[in-house]
Order: C-alpha cells, then sequence, then structure tokens
DNA sequence: CTTGGAACCGTACTTAGGTACGGAGTCAAC
DNA sequence: GTTGACTCCGTACCTAAGTACGGTTCCAAG
C-alpha cells in the first residue's frame, strides 16, 4: 500500500470529486471527511483516497442512503465489517421496498382516477375532485 | 344545498379535522384554507365544509401531491373542470412511475450486494464497501 | 513587493411542511 | 369579576443536504 501524495488544494479537490468547494466544507463539518493537516502552511491539502471518498459518499446516496447512514458505513470503511454493512443495506433494502410499495398503492389509485376522469365526458362533477373529497 | 353552520372553533375543528392547531394556521398562511369571517367577535368559527378540505388537502398528500399542486386542485374545486384535474394527475401519476422505476433499480443494486456479501464468508474485502468504491 | 485569485471561516439562507413559543386578548363558567 | 382555558398573532425553530455571502488571510507569479 503505497501513501499517495495529498497535493490537491480544496478546490481542485472538489472539482476532481464533482463536488461544490461548500460540498467538501459541509462534509468536513458533518464528520464525512477527516480534516486533513495543513502539512505546509496553513492550506489544507487532500489526496486520490479523499476523492475516491467523496465518491463513496455520493454512489451510496444514488443507492439511498443518508448521509448519517453513509457516515457508519464509512466507518467499516475497512472492509472487514462485512456483517454490519449488510445489516445495513439490508435495512435499506427492506426500506426501498416499503417505498416502492406504497408508491405502487399511490400509482394503482392515481390510474384508476384518469381512467375513470377520461370516461366521464358529460357529468357535472369530476370524479377525480369527487374521489378526493371521500377521503 | 343546505347551508352549514360554522359553529367550530379552530381547536375542536383541527381535532375534527385529524391535524394540529398550528397545521390549520399554516393552511391558512397558504392559502389552502380561506380565512374564515369571524360573525361574532374575534373568534374564528369553522364549519363541516372547512373539515371536508383538510381531509381534502390530506388524502391528496397521501397520493404524492405537494400543498402547492393541491392548491392548483382546491381552485377546479367546484368539480367542473375535470380536464385540468386530470392534466395534473396524469403529470403526477408519470412521476409515481419514475419514481418507481428509480427505486426499483436501487433495489436490484442493493439485493444484488447483500446477497454477494453473504456469500462472501471468508474474505477481507465487503463486497458492499468494494461495490461503493467502484462507483 | 504587490496584486489578485484561492482558501479559510463563521454565519445565514434555501425548500417543504409543518411544530413550538411567548405574550396578549377573549370568552364562558363559577 | 375573576379564573383558566382557549384563541390570536408574529416569529422562531425543525430536518436534510447543501448553497451563498462577506470579510480576512494566504500564497505564488510577475
Amino acid at each position: 500500500m503505497k501513501i499517495l501524495p495529498r497535493r490537491l488544494t480544496v478546490g481542485t479537490f472538489a472539482a476532481a470529486a464533482g463536488v461544490n468547494v461548500e460540498t467538501i466544507r459541509f462534509y468536513q463539518r458533518k464528520g464525512l471527511l477527516p480534516n486533513p493537516g495543513r502539512s505546509y502552511g496553513t492550506i489544507r491539502r487532500y489526496g486520490e483516497s479523499d476523492v475516491a471518498r467523496v465518491k463513496f459518499v455520493k454512489s451510496a446516496q444514488r443507492l439511498g442512503f443518508s448521509l448519517e447512514e453513509i457516515a457508519d458505513l464509512l466507518a467499516l470503511e475497512d472492509g472487514t465489517h462485512c456483517n454490519e454493512a449488510r445489516e445495513l443495506a439490508t435495512q435499506k433494502l427492506d426500506n426501498v421496498r416499503g417505498k416502492i410499495d406504497d408508491l405502487r398503492r399511490i400509482e394503482s389509485v392515481l390510474s384508476q382516477l384518469v381512467s375513470r376522469c377520461r370516461g366521464a365526458r358529460g357529468g357535472v362533477t369530476c370524479p377525480i375532485i369527487a374521489a378526493l373529497h371521500a377521503h
């Protein structure tokens, strides 16, 4: 494992990771990124591992993890805590499946309303409005 | 159409509609509820039609409409604007279907990760962490 | 050695949908 | 005629995930 150089300043780093500089500062405040030391002067330097870490955060966000949950995942980052990571992922999976079920119910109600509405050409009362009124 | 009495004060009204008093005030500020007149004194009185209106809002929220969209629906409340209501509902339906597709993709990735993790009993690197690192 | 673009820092603002607070006014019962 | 619950009102606060701002300091190039 070779030690990677830390030669990026925050602006270049943020660009490399595909996020805003302010987002980097925000992640540091939230503990998602370690405060990198400032070897030479008061300017912080970042390396490739930091870029990877931010990309990890963004990937996990795309899978529906919150920053808080991602912080938990990052605490397992050495890769030896498979059980914990699987536990988190399983919970998230249940969560996602629950959301899918909810949305499917909504989809079913909405599509019925729309088709009933399409069929009710002459009526005085719109079926959609009426249905919402009936709870 | 008989005229319903407006004899509920805000506390009773909120309870009848199943929401918080503060929520009623909030909806009034947002224009979702009309400011009821204060016939006798400075205390506002509400009637059954107000209760129905709040229930309408809550039903529409459960179907994924935002308060802003619900305000649009309420503007069509007389039931004669079927086309407009159908348009809104159709947009919402597309929206819901898009969300379902996104979540299904997430579900598929997560379930693959979990099962790979379950199979990787002896490995040093957790497949979930590794996968997130590979974008 | 100056200049100007970064970096640093704390703080405030954003959206959505409310909830909470605190002081003043009101109303009905006792 | 006073108590105590309820209402009214503006304002602040909450979560989540950032974005924006404004002042100061730094650092490297010219």
